[in-house]
DNA sequence: AAGGTCCTCAACCGCGTCTCT
DNA sequence: AAGAGACGCGGTTGAGGACCT
């Protein structure tokens, strides 16, 4: 069966929508709803198929869209959703409220992918723009920090212990797996989810050197601590104890995130209860 | 300063699925 | 049950702009 073409293709427009267009198409809705899409742009006057009208409306004139970057708990979760539902977009934009399947779609293929595969090639270049988007690789020496507390296990374990890319490997976007913020964000999926607790879950259980923890949390009076200094001390921690490869974002460096990974790593303390140094 | 390269993201395309008849 | 229409989804494209040399 020869499927018959979504829409009248002769003699509509296509490429970008102009303001008029847009302000046409959102005033129908509006005024009408959103019903039949095919009919719609008819009924609105607008010279467009219907699939254009609708991909238009869904994916930017919608009002509760949200514009903008992507904050780094909404990257971080759709990198936790995509690990666990793969490239299924509307089902991770469902946990994104504001955010679209195209979006989500466009920024996994820009930024994400890359920190998902844990940046296993070397940029070529400079980056762009800058980013604050954080992610390490860290091979496995582990000490496997395992709860039977549900509040606390789920809060690490949506952290993958390795990725098909890179099996072996652990990936902890530390970040990710300890504020506050995307604890509460995390909510909605994995954090209190019941299923984050299945058997293939439990085998993503954090996993990293409490060493390395202990090493953070014994540098005294961090703040005053110049910035190249904290950059090394921590790249250097790093490294000592995650088997001496790291392989880092573009701004790992940066240091208002050296500064921040330290206070990711002391909130994880009182997130896990570890004894006291 | 200019040309080339790369990145971003809105939009398109085609296929799968759902719904209606 | 089967065909047709409509919708939704994921992959891909390409224009515009940022950045590099």
């Amino acid at each position: 069966m020869v499927r018959a073409p979504c829409c009248e293709k002769v003699g509509l427009k296509k490429g970008p929508w102009t303001t008029e267009e847009d302000h046409i198409l959102t005033s129908y809705i509006q005024t009408h709803g959103y019903g039949n899409w095919r009919a719609l742009p008819k009924r609105a006057g607008l010279l467009r198929c219907g699939k254009s009208c609708r991909l238009r409306w869904t994916n930017y004139l919608r009002p509760d869209i949200k514009r903008g970057n992507f904050t780094k708990e909404e990257e971080d979760l759709i990198i936790n959703l995509h690990e666990k539902l793969g490239n299924k977009w509307s089902a991770i934009a469902s946990n994104l409220p504001s955010r679209t399947d195209n979006e989500i779609k466009n920024v996994w293929h820009t930024h994400l992918k890359k920190r998902a595969n844990h940046y296993i090639e070397e940029p070529k270049r400079k980056p762009r723009r800058p980013k604050s988007k954080t992610s390490i690789r860290v091979e496995p020496k582990p000490v496997t920090i395992a709860t039977s507390d549900p509040s606390t296990a789920t809060q690490t374990s949506s952290i993958p212990s390795s990725t098909p890319t890179s099996p072996g490997w652990s990936h902890c976007d530390i970040s990710s797996s300890f504020t506050n913020e995307t604890r509460n964000m995390g909510a909605s999926y994995a954090f209190t989810n019941n299923e984050s607790m299945d058997s293939s879950s439990a085998q993503d259980l954090v996993e990293f050197d409490e060493s390395l923890l202990n090493e953070a949390l014994s540098m005294e009076n961090w703040d005053d601590v110049p910035m190249d200094a904290k950059a090394t001390a921590q790249e250097q921690s790093v490294l000592n104890h995650f088997g001496g490869e790291l392989l880092c974002s573009d701004s790992f460096c940066e240091d208002e995130n050296i500064d921040f990974w330290l206070r990711t790593f002391m909130e994880s303390v009182e997130l896990h209860d570890l004894p006291e140094l």
